[in-house]
DNA sequence: ATGAAAGCGCTAACAG
DNA sequence: CTGTTAGCGCTTTCAT
């Protein structure tokens, strides 16, 4: 471990070897249908034998295109079953790969005590250092201030998640159809024998929430089963999930819960737990995320699962035609999920 | 969104604006000490009117560091309770922050069926283009040859794990105490009054797993309770889990449950669902990792906490050290888990 | 089809 | 303390 590792060959380095310039072996890289087929091969073979990859900080330099694709990590939320972030980050990092780009994370700095954390900050260094080349945006709630001011930069970039409510957002984005899912998760529910099923969502400041709510109710209405009484919004704890639960089941008495989230749906267990109700048999559950705490917990959690690796794969192709200046048609780009049943709605 | 981004300022921007040279302008920003006082401040004013932040690559370039860190993404592993890369991560990614590094992501390529995918690929890319300055190397189980291999090319990189079992490794690691962790759980539980304490851990083959069993063993006869008859070896899934518990439970039945994860641990809770015993007033439970699911699943695991904060912190110091040329003193760094007492282990 | 020259933005070395 | 010069490795004209 004492003396320096050997610089690994250039241009230069590859040229000398085959005998010709170093132009010439940029050509055989990048546009090798201009050289002569021996040429070609010849330059292969050096490029092979020394193991030559072009220089990442010089080819920028040059091309003013870094290959990184930059993507904010927000702090791991503990005490929640929001675990989805790891199966998109992974999602994501894949589908990049195929494109010949990397993920570059960044955070938004240090939580301070009491003091909201600046969510614009790291965009803007990254930016101006040309750092990456473009961003993938995955909060993009309504009032979160990311989208407009990358937009007023023109920075290129692409949401996970609708502009809700922003009619005069231009960027590329990929959503999930929450809707639909929940729809088909109260209708899955309602196919089992549940009949008095309740939705345990959100408060109604987020778009996001009341989308989901609102495939519950199409459901509901649907099969003239719907009561507002049996809908209750709330925060996303379990804590919150879990007194909701227990006063709808000492109220209307629903003996089935669609859940906004898996958070949500794990308070409902536990108010089952305390009162000796059995999932699925007793009552039915269903939460959304399709996290591991859904994956694993007894009896297992049906859920509501996100294509993350389709929805990468149509980010990194968004980004793709956003980078070559293709013209941007305006819209989204909407995935349905999938519902994972499991010993929750087994009746 | 028609027109193109304005160009980010250069050096030579800021240098005209403040009446200097761009030489100048390198060293306000690089060695301050170097000029004027009032010289300085008109440099610095110039920077910040104009937004000025050093072109990377261009830097890079020059002077051969990236500032970048590359960090391997396994794939998220379903239907375990295996969720701590995503703190990990976010960690990693928070102290390297701190230090002016970021983090690039790389994935080892596609999974294809039946082929163990190779651990090596990704890194060699990244190495000779020089995208990275350093990797942290994350999975470390003995016979993996990453470690072996950077250090043969001499790349510099820091584990998240110890050299299990080869003593010529000579890179700088970081770790976690998984036997301490293990042995304050099994006394935790012994003080709780529960006698009969099993182990549930993994197959022999890994060094992690056999460390983390020392702690058990350790605790067990310290206290005179040591039967090896209590102690079970499987594979780290949920079903085995269950399945051990199963057999443990009809056979030496022991009346708490030590495991070597939480995925273990939730096995041996699906187990006692079944049964009608409920954790903790029946049988002690105690996981390992602190996961999402620990921390939600009714009535709440006990789990073994990996200080993982503190752990990227010792990395990204250690990894300074490394770039910096410093002599490595040969050891590496073993960090104290806390425990996370919950509703598995109160009686 | 191949080669020569220029320059991306920065910093290290040196001159004033 | 400040300015000049050179060059990191690559790609993009433009000649040949």
């Amino acid at each position: 471990m004492s003396d320096t590792p050997p610089l690994p060959p250039t241009l230069a380095d590859v040229a000398e070897r085959a005998g010709v310039s170093r132009q010439t072996v940029s050509n055989a890289i990048n546009s090798p249908q201009l050289l002569r087929p021996d040429t070609l091969s010849r330059v292969q073979d050096a490029i092979e034998e020394l193991g030559y990859t072009p220089n990442r900080a010089a080819r920028h330099l040059r091309t003013g295109s870094s290959r990184l694709i930059g993507l904010r990590m927000p702090a791991a939320q503990e005490y929640t079953a929001n675990a989805a972030m790891d199966r998109f980050i992974h999602a994501l990092v894949e589908a990049s790969r195929t494109a010949g780009y990397h993920v570059l994370l960044f955070s938004g700095g240090q939580q301070v005590e009491g003091v909201r954390p600046d969510p614009l900050a790291g965009y803007d260094a990254l930016l101006r250092s040309t750092a990456v080349d473009a961003f993938v945006v995955t909060d993009t709630y309504l009032g979160n201030p990311q989208a407009a001011w990358l937009s007023e930069r023109r920075a290129p970039f692409v949401a996970f998640g609708r502009p809700w409510g922003d009619a005069a957002a231009a960027h590329p984005w990929v959503d999930v159809d929450g809707a639909a899912g929940v729809r088909a998760a109260t209708e899955h529910v309602l196919d089992r024998g549940y009949e008095r099923v309740a939705w345990l969502g959100w408060r109604p400041d987020f778009h996001l929430g009341e989308d989901r709510r609102s495939g519950w109710e199409q459901a509901m209405a649907a099969r003239g089963g719907y009561d507002g009484a049996l809908a209750v919004r709330t925060d996303d704890t379990v804590h919150a999930g879990m007194t909701a639960a227990a006063e709808l089941l000492d109220g209307p008495r629903p003996d089935a819960f669609v859940c906004a989230s898996d958070t949500l749906a794990i308070g409902v267990l536990h108010t089952l737990a305390q009162r000796g109700l059995y999932p699925g048999r007793d009552i039915g559950v269903v939460g959304f995320d399709d996290s591991q705490v859904a994956q694993v917990v007894p009896p297992g959690l049906t859920s509501v699962r996100q294509p993350l690796e389709q929805a990468a794969i149509e980010l990194v192709r968004a980004l793709r035609a956003l980078l070559a200046h293709e013209p941007y048609d305006g819209g989204g780009v909407l995935l349905a999920p999938t519902l994972a049943v499991r010993g929750s709605t087994a009746r």
